[in-house]
DNA sequence: GCCCAATGTCGAC
DNA sequence: TCGACCTTGGGCA
């Protein structure tokens, strides 16, 4: 589930939900009972997104710090709640909703210096762009660097919120070979990227999903089979391995990068 | 039941 | 570069 659009998707559902009511909070699991019992009953005024990271407001200054890392689910629900299962980290419920998090990185109650500490090592995100995100700031680490493009887009304080599929995904639809390095990307090329992601990942929170195959290449456009893909969105090549290109029809190649699956077209991205 | 992978990150060596 | 951490679901026996 989880890239930057996830998070700033769920920033949202949670204001939808909680935000001016005064949940019950609670820690079915245990790791968060004391915060829990600190926040229970007190207003949840406000909710911020930055990249991955999720933030919960309460209060005049009480802030909630939610990573999900690779495994984190939220499940929303409507009042009454069911109980909870153990595994359930925090759960909020008012009067007309409930909302579980599981398996969390990170669930913990800061300050504002805290949180500011947070902002302040994050690099500029896509879906803040209209209000504070510098791409330059990105293109400034990027263009001085040596190492790959597919390794700085993941890297946080370059960019925040693009995770494995966005990257794989807009380095193919700027035909980026991903062993580039990033010196090497010009400034148009990196313009590019960055307004592409703002559109792709606004779309993400739309739809609550990751779409990012252009019109003319969908499977209708291009008398091909529906796609059978299982992560819940249309893709040119994450994780399609070995299967043919949506655009030349060669082979989609994947190689372990950083500790991560990497995926692109050998072909459509030359070096 | 067991084993693996998964849209992530940190810290030890 | 590697293991640790958090949880769930699918494939397989």
């Amino acid at each position: 589930m989880p890239e930057g659009h996830t998070i700033h998707r769920l920033a949202q559902d949670y204001a939808a939900a909680f935000q001016g009511t005064k949940p019950l909070v609670t820690s079915p699991q245990g790791k968060f009972s004391d915060a829990a019992e600190l926040l229970t009953g007190s207003e949840l005024t406000r909710t911020e997104a930055h990249g991955k990271h999720l933030f919960l407001g309460f209060r005049a200054t009480d802030w909630i710090h939610i990573h999900l890392g690779l495994f984190g689910k939220v499940t929303f629900g409507g009042a009454p709640a069911p109980p909870p299962t153990d595994t359930v980290r925090l759960r909020l419920a008012n009067s007309t909703a409930y909302v579980d998090l599981r398996g969390p990185t990170t669930c913990a109650l800061i300050t504002p210096a805290e949180k500011q500490a947070i902002h302040d090592r994050l690099g500029p995100d896509p879906l803040r762009a209209d209000t504070d995100a510098d791409p330059q700031a990105a293109y400034r680490r990027i263009s001085r660097s040596r190492t790959t493009i597919a390794a700085l887009l993941m890297d946080q304080k370059v960019v925040a919120g693009v995770g494995n599929v966005y990257r794989a995904e807009v380095l193919f639809r700027h035909r980026i070979d991903p062993y580039r390095a990033g010196k090497d990307i010009a400034p148009v090329e990196w313009d590019a990227i960055w307004t592409d992601l703002v559109g792709l990942m606004r779309e993400g929170v739309r739809n609550n999903r990751i779409d990012t195959v252009r019109p003319e290449h969908t499977p209708e456009a291009m008398g091909r089979p529906p796609r059978v893909d299982d992560h819940g969105g249309e893709v040119y090549v994450y994780r399609r391995a070995n299967l043919p290109c949506h655009v030349c029809g060669g082979e989609i190649r994947t190689a372990d990068l950083a500790a991560r699956n990497l995926f692109w077209c050998p072909n459509c991205q030359k070096p």
